[in-house]
DNA sequence: TAGCCTCGAGTTCA
DNA sequence: CTCGAGGCTA
């Protein structure tokens, strides 16, 4: 436990800081750190001034909600202060709210209102006679800025309240939060970097930034909306619980949110919050958490307020998807066609539940557009793709020591000369002897929609180019349990596990997995296997010349001579031979006779998990009936085949172009219609 | 020639 | 999943 000393210090500490962001968030709109690690500073100064009561200040940002308002905008006094809610990280945290109103109220059952938390900006409108007379953001709780030209924008807002029974309300005060949706700021974010203008960094940050504008005609142009969750105590004729405030709003023609929803207890309310976060990335806005709230209002009257937040409610925060931190280096990984990709190396963050240490940068002009720098203090996103990306660099961190940085001319592995194309944005390692494109080819060959070798992991496949026992593909059937007994982390059992599976894959390959398999630039599963049933053999294809390609459909003057030119190449009709000798003689292709099935003519993708396959078995059973199965939903799809967590973008894709989409039942019917 | 559509390639962590 | 780029089509 630290002295009383060392915490008065820190806490001076922590309310510099927070005032600092505050003023960055709240005045200037431009936050330099992320929500989750303000929170964490609030927390830690929140838990020092609890244990030392004494050391709390007037001026400590705990003693208000927010920052001041801008002097430009005018300020409306709210007439009860907008508080805001104590944020929760797990159920135990839950469990202890719950308990504490189970006490306080001297009942066995508490009834809840769950709803998801925006991750927007607070707003409060005054209707008086029905007309909407002034809006204002939350400021600092107690005084906010006056909004209301620009609230008047938002479509969604009435001028004018739906009388609900006859005559308008005298007084209605409704709470809500204005965000913006986020397909909505993709595309504004789109045009803004078309237009090499400064790009939001999240949905939040534009709204606040669309909001708080002079110019009431700049807010119009802004794709705002609103969901509105409190009806305020003053309002004429306000219900007894929050759940019947929600549906007064929506009658009057204030947008609440249908996820909205009643709880009868807490393990309702666990239970819904699993539910939500499992929806997350679905929804079209984005949120960071689930609010819960006491339904009846006698009883959050009964259990009163702390200093700056309601007894009666609390937020249940997600795990984080966004956070900052700093680049330590970067540096250049090699692929298997000798791509050269920087990899930024971070400062380990804790983001959707993982520890995230690396993320790709992807090439030299993506480093470039977004002006990376070795030392930059960066916001990282892990978003419903998973795999984490810098969404932008944080230029008021910089301290002047960041440094640019370059891809090298050279290949960092084997030395050799590393060329970026004019007008192409990949730099390659040209020597296709280099170590690490060797691994990678071999990597390639074993991999799931190639030649599916189990057993030949990247540890192994190390090991095997290291020790010179496996220069190309082919020497894999060359080898013995003995040889690689020898190897580290490889015991008797494993070592004839894999011979086996290398043995296994001499036969019963289809002849698209080979060609896939082989790495031929530009040559992935669906061209492989379009060649595989155009040429039916690999001594064919071997003999096509450019003009037979060009030919086939889906093949242009890139693919026919990429394809050619590695069939005419000396090492790699040697390879070929090699393989042959080796006993590697794939399945004949089947001819493309399925023209005829059942589903002929109908395009398919799929997303998600499904039961009862794969989701390439999926994609197989699909063609073999005459479908086809992509990878994107376009115009041209008939049917998303949505499984278990299906993909959010494909979701979004197939309500923009009407697309129907089917679940694993119906398409299992449409497979076995025949 | 522009603007889809599709494919290939690369990618994180546990 | 996203990007870049090839191929096709209006």
């Amino acid at each position: 436990m630290t002295t009383k000393k060392e915490a008065q210090k820190r806490a001076r500490e922590l309310r510099e800081e927070i005032a600092l962001h505050d003023h960055r968030y709240y005045v200037l709109d431009d936050p330099i750190i992320s929500d989750a690690e303000f929170d964490e500073l609030e927390r830690e100064l929140l838990a020092i001034e609890e244990q030392y009561p004494d050391l709390v200040t007037p001026d400590s940002p705990t003693q208000r909600v927010g920052g001041p308002p801008r002097q430009e905008l005018g300020t409306v006094r709210h007439t009860t202060p907008m508080r805001s809610l104590d944020s929760l990280q797990d159920e135990a945290d839950v469990r202890r709210f719950y308990d504490r109103c189970l006490r306080e109220l001297g009942r066995d059952r508490v009834p809840l209102v769950g709803e998801p938390k925006y991750d927007g900006l607070s707003v409060e409108l005054v209707y008086e006679e029905g007309e909407l007379r002034v809006a204002s953001t939350r400021g600092d709780g107690t005084v906010g800025e006056d909004v209301t030209e620009n609230v008047k924008t938002i479509r969604e807002v009435p001028l004018r309240l739906r009388a609900d029974s006859g005559h308008a309300p005298r007084r209605v005060i409704a709470r809500g939060e204005v965000y913006i949706p986020i397909s909505d700021f993709a595309a504004f974010n789109r045009r803004r970097e078309e237009a090499a203008e400064k790009t939001f960094a999240n949905p939040r940050n534009m709204a606040a930034g669309s909001l708080r504008q002079l110019d009431p005609k700049i807010t119009a142009e802004r794709p705002l909306r609103i969901f509105f969750w409190e009806l305020v105590a003053g309002s004429s004729a306000r219900p007894e619980t929050q759940w019947e405030c929600l549906q007064a709003m929506q009658r009057m023609g204030l947008r609440t949110n249908d996820k909205a929803t009643r709880l009868p207890d807490l393990d309702a309310a666990i239970d819904w919050f699993a539910r939500i976060g499992a929806q997350r990335d679905r929804l079209e806005y984005e949120i960071d958490g689930c609010v819960f709230k006491v339904d009846s209002l006698a009883d959050q009257a009964e259990l009163g307020i702390k200093s700056s937040s309601p007894r009666w409610a609390v937020a249940w925060k997600f795990p984080p998807r966004q956070r900052t931190t700093r680049i330590v280096a970067i540096e250049a990984q090699v692929g298997r066609t000798g791509a050269l990709t920087p990899v930024a190396q971070l400062e380990p963050i804790q983001l959707g539940g993982v520890t995230v240490a690396n993320v790709s940068l992807h090439n030299q002009d993506e480093i470039d557009r977004k002006d990376i720098r070795v030392g930059d203090w960066v916001l990282v996103e892990r978003a419903g793709d998973v795999i984490p990306h810098v969404v932008q660099v944080i230029v008021d961190r910089r301290t002047g020591r960041e440094k640019r940085y370059r891809l090298p001319h050279h290949c960092p592995v084997c030395g050799g000369e590393a060329v970026k194309p004019p007008g192409e944005a990949i730099t390659r390692c040209v020597n296709t002897s280099c170590p690490a494109q060797v691994k990678e080819r071999i990597r390639h060959f074993g991999s799931r929609g190639a030649m599916d070798i189990d057993g030949l992991g990247d540890k192994l496949v190390d090991q095997l180019v290291e020790r010179g026992l496996v220069r190309d593909v082919a020497a894999l059937y060359d080898l013995t349990v003995e040889r690689l007994i020898e190897l580290e982390r490889l015991a008797e059992k494993s070592a004839q596990n894999l011979i086996d599976a290398i043995a296994a894959s001499r036969r019963g390959v289809s002849l698209g997995r080979l060609l896939h398999a082989l790495g031929i630039p530009g040559v992935g599963r669906a061209v492989a296997a379009e060649l595989a049933g155009h040429f039916g053999s690999l001594e064919a294809l071997e003999e096509a010349t450019e003009e037979v390609l060009l030919e086939m459909p889906g093949i242009g003057p890139t693919l026919a001579t990429s394809i050619h030119a590695w069939f005419a190449d000396r090492h790699n009709r040697e390879l070929l031979r090699r393989l042959r000798a080796r006993g590697v003689a794939p399945e004949a292709a089947p001819a493309a006779a399925t023209a005829g099935g059942p589903l002929a003519g109908k395009t398919f993708v799929v997303t998600g998990a499904l039961e009862s396959m794969s989701r390439e078995e999926a994609e197989e059973a699909i063609r073999a009936r005459g479908g086809r199965a992509t990878g994107s939903v376009s115009k041209t799809t008939d049917y998303l085949v949505a499984g278990a967590s299906p993909g959010a973008s494909k979701m979004k894709a197939a309500e923009k172009h009407g697309t129907e989409v089917i679940d694993e039942r119906a398409l299992l019917a449409l497979l076995g219609s025949r």
